[in-house]
DNA sequence: GTCTATATAATGATAGAC
DNA sequence: GTCTATCATTATATAGAC
């Protein structure tokens, strides 16, 4: 039912095939370490035939950050009007994220490098794309929390969305490398990692018993 | 007293303008990105004259890692045996870690862009050098001030010193992107920001007067 | 230490056959 | 749609004069 022969928005095999060559080299290496050759071998074609799909080097590498980012902002519709407390939503939200970017991770590697080149022209905009969803999502959650009482009223919501994120994508981009420092668990397991973070989040670091 | 002339050690002045200004290129557009040829218009020499005092390419960009990580491990000696509670020692540290990012833009963001660069040799042990002292430092206050009762003892020192650290690196990396969605306030100042981040991660989210 | 000139290889992109 | 062959350009790196 999918990829119809006749339909003229999927893109056909042998762009496919390219689009997926593509995404996988410039998740890894960045656009200007990638050669159009190394593409081309990898997606099994030749590169004059890339140049017959996409008209240069930067269309193709638009075209795999267009589709990285449709596939990061999926799957989040879910649990929007499920029963509970708020902070069993944003607690779920939060490692629905956690999920949806371990996932993708091609997809997640592209958007966080676009985020440390400020030469990009489209850097910005397709960060602000792949977050902005999410971002606002949270912001309304713990907004409504607040109306609820059930959030503290000082707290910035934007500032809390803001934490939540980086929790989750710093988790992505740093625990290959954290997990070499010492002796940590947490970076095993997602779903481990994100329940701590939620607990502090919402309980605080401090001992209220005693002070 | 500094850079005498027969000072092994240090670099020569030449040698100091090239590492500058490969840190500069480096830093804004990778390492792919940048040719000796632009490094040496930068530092207004040669070519040749860069192969001189660096083996090769990549020579010259573990010379300006090297200097970014010593840097950027800087300045946190300060404030460890100050009097005060150990919230109150987190929370400075937590704001001196970011203004120390801050402080060193151009090194912090060279040791993000090999985060994200899984093929890098260096990559992983750059960033451990880079973070790892910091990170320790986090966890012992973290565990202190559980041993000490002043913070909850069910909350793993690792983990929480991890989202100070995301929060830090997650506020310089995304702030220019974040700051173009919304109606955010809390990116123009980093002090606001650290003061906010720790109250929530302190106190935590929940409204404990009513639930 | 610094330069001009150059060797060599790889890059992005195209022409044209099938 | 896919290929072989090739273009012009640029890259890293070196030789050798001063």
């Amino acid at each position: 039912m999918q990829n119809e022969p006749g339909d003229k928005t999927s893109p056909s095999n042998g762009e496919l095939a390219i689009l997926e060559a593509a995404e996988v080299l410039f998740a890894q290496k960045g656009f200007d370490a990638v050669s159009m050759s190394a593409i081309a071998r990898l997606a099994r074609t030749s590169k004059p035939n890339i140049y017959h799909h996409f008209k240069n080097k930067n269309e193709l590498y638009l075209a795999v950050m267009k589709a990285a980012v449709k596939r990061s902002s999926a799957l989040l519709d879910t649990l929007e009007h499920a029963p509970g407390t708020f902070r069993q939503h944003l607690a779920e939200f939060a490692a629905g994220q956690l999920n949806n970017i371990l996932m993708h991770e091609r997809s997640t590697q592209l958007i966080l490098r676009e985020t440390l080149s400020e030469g990009s022209q489209y850097g910005q905009e397709i960060t602000r794309l792949a977050m902005g969803e999410v971002f606002s999502r949270l912001v309304a959650m713990i907004s409504q929390g607040q109306q609820n009482n059930e959030f503290r009223g000082e707290i910035d919501p934007t500032l809390a969305a803001f934490m939540i994120i980086s929790a989750n994508m710093f988790f992505f981009q740093a625990s290959p490398t954290i997990q070499t420092i010492s002796e940590i668990d947490f970076v095993d397991d997602a779903n481990t990692y994100s329940k701590g973070v939620m607990d502090v989040l919402l309980n605080g670091m401090l001992n209220k018993g005693d002070d």
